[in-house]
RNA sequence: GGCCCGUUCGUCUAUCGGUUAGGACGCCAGGUUUUCAACCUGGAAAGACGAGUUCGAUUCUCGUACGGGCUGCCA
């Protein structure tokens, strides 16, 4: 079943009625779909990735192998802890944590810490809580690949002793000597160790490193969900390592492995994996293991369709959460960003789980774009729950180091929220339009505002406050007053609102001035019109 | 260098060979209004290029250009 924690755009009823609806869904989509390992194939007239994306769903259903035992989607997410988890990485989680929780499946997570120079506890860290934000739980623990260093080695040493592995006893040096010659010399650097078919007894008492005997010819056909059908010639494939000289595995051995062994069925990560596929499908035939369905999603670009990265303007998770954005409208921008459900731009959690399935996944790279991020934003934040916005609000000024709300301010600011809501597009703006809610009196207004409070302004407020003393203090109560008291004065409507904001909240953009009202109540309204009509106001700088 | 992948408005995308190539963000104009915002209406804006297949190609094929990825005892 999937949680239903995370909704916090709708109605809590509501949501779990379409979850349990979708629950079904997921069963029989489930059931469909179910962990359709292929085997590999060595479909001699498909060499291109002609299939189009109707296609390319179909061969699921229609060379689906066998459904795992369960017959339950297993997803995984699977960062290497270099660094906090920038928004690449968040969607491929994203992705992952949609497509498995969507059908009752599981989503893992798992740190992919087996280069320990550059692994950092750290980075695990800012990672989780990245995810943690996004609202992406997992299932389980989570799983730190290092530690399965022993199983890694187990399975390359299996490998050895039946032969499809060999030891090389070549060193570093002279392997990085024969790139840069091959190189020079344009040719292929593809390393050829000399050591593959070398017998046992001739073997020299050196380190060595492992390396799987790769097929040397034939095409290795990756069928990938996103890309079709990509084909590899083998002779491109050199004898990856398995084992490095000190006895610990390389990744590219410990993902096999690992999927293998926690039940993955589906395996969805960048596509900067899709060569590598095919070099761990060398591994997943020599075990005899079913492979995975692939689906290598293109990478995400900067605003200038640069590549992401961490010196290129990539910013981690959590700095989107101390810009303010809420994590729905975060999930719904990364979730459209390289995926789409016809026309739908703007959905709930619930949708999203519904719909996201992997023939909707683009082939070719996105670009970032903020603009759409904060439209999105503004629109999951004019949908949210009062109370959920209120929490989420909370959180956000304890990410970014500020003072929360005391029960006083946020129990206003609830009161508050319905006319506040509709008009932020990210919590510092909401923060900003509750102004009038957050300050206290004295009020200082801003520059803006002060113009508003001139002394003509003043003596319209000085005459309007007694009419508003036993106005009845409603909507339509006040509106009358004021609509009164402008007809009798012979000015426009318009020609009170700038005073009374500058008034109420010591701004000249705020919700409705009625609206402001009603929220502080009769006592408070009347105390800052009388203060802003008594006195030249202090003008704050900017 | 070798191999692999990609290319529709500025951006995200729709399109199952036949559409005036649709939507969204942003932008521009107008409207409404209680400033700003929000909101409403309208507008400008795209198939990288060249061949081929076809009655017909954005869609299929090939080539070119451009972009990206991989090519590690990194992940």
């Amino acid at each position: 079943m999937p949680s239903l924690a995370l909704n916090s755009t709708c109605d809590p009823g509501k949501s779990a009625q379409a979850l349990s609806s979708l629950g079904q869904i997921a069963k029989t989509q489930a059931t469909l779909l179910s962990c359709a390992a292929f085997r590999i194939l060595p479909p001699f007239g498909i060499c291109r990735n002609t299939l189009d994306r109707r296609q390319r769903y179909s061969i699921l259903g229609y060379e689906k192998v066998k459904p795992t035992m369960s017959g339950q989607v297993v997803t995984r997410f699977a960062p290497s802890p270099t660094g906090f988890l920038h928004i690449g990485g968040a969607r491929t989680a994203l992705f992952n944590w949609l497509f498995a929780r969507g059908r009752g499946g599981k989503f893992l997570l798992r740190i992919e810490d087996t280069d320990r120079e550059r692994s950092s506890p750290e980075a695990t860290d800012a990672i989780l809580q990245g995810l943690a934000w996004l609202g992406l739980d997992h299932d389980g623990d989570v799983t730190s690949q290092f530690e399965g260093a022993e199983r890694h080695a187990q399975v390359a040493k299996q490998l050895l002793s039946e032969g499809k592995a060999y030891k090389c006893f070549a060193s570093q040096d002279e392997i990085a000597a024969f790139r840069e010659q091959a190189r020079s010399e344009g040719k292929s650097t593809l390393y050829r160790s000399p050591w593959r078919d070398v017998a046992v007894e001739s073997h020299p008492d050196e380190p060595y490193v492992i390396r799987i005997k790769a097929p040397q010819d034939g095409t290795t056909v990756i069928r990938d969900q996103v890309q079709g059908d990509v084909t590899i010639r083998n002779d491109q494939l050199d004898d990856m390592i398995l084992l490095r000289s000190d006895g610990t595995p390389v990744y590219m051995l410990a993902v096999v492995v690992d999927d293998h062994d926690m039940g993955v069925t589906h395996v969805i990560r960048g596509d900067d994996h899709l060569n590598n596929a095919a070099r761990q499908m060398m591994i997943y035939q020599a075990m005899g293991w079913d492979v995975p369905v692939w689906a290598h999603i293109p990478l995400i670009h900067g605003a200038d369709g640069k590549k992401l990265s961490k010196r290129h303007g990539a910013l981690g998770a959590e700095e989107y959460q101390k810009m303010g954005y809420p994590a729905a409208g975060m999930r719904n921008y990364l979730a459209r960003l390289g995926w789409s459900h016809g026309d739908d731009e703007f959905f709930s959690d619930a949708q999203a789980l519904e719909w996201f399935d992997l023939d909707g996944i683009g082939k070719s790279p996105a670009r970032f774009d903020t603009k759409k991020l904060e439209n999105l934003s503004g629109q999951h934040i004019a949908v949210s729950d009062d109370a959920a916005l209120l929490q989420e609000l909370q959180d956000f000024l304890s990410a970014t180091g500020e003072d929360c709300l005391g029960s006083k301010k946020s129990a206003l600011m609830s009161t508050a929220m319905y006319c506040l809501k509709e008009r932020a597009k990210t919590f510092p703006e909401l923060l900003e339009k509750a102004t009038f809610v957050i300050a206290d009196r004295p009020l200082i207004p801003d520059q803006k505002a002060a113009k508003n409070l001139d002394a003509v302004s003043r003596c319209i407020l000085k005459e309007l406050t007694p009419q508003l003393q036993n106005a009845s203090w409603s909507r339509d109560g006040l509106e009358a007053v004021t609509g009164t008291f402008a007809e009798a004065k012979e000015i426009k409507f318009g020609k009170m609102a700038g005073p009374l904001r500058a008034a109420l909240a010591g701004r000249a953009v705020t919700p409705s001035v009625f609206d402001m009202m009603l929220v502080l109540g009769r006592e408070e309204t009347l105390a800052r019109l009388n203060e802003a009509a008594d006195k030249e106001p202090e003008v704050q700088d900017g």
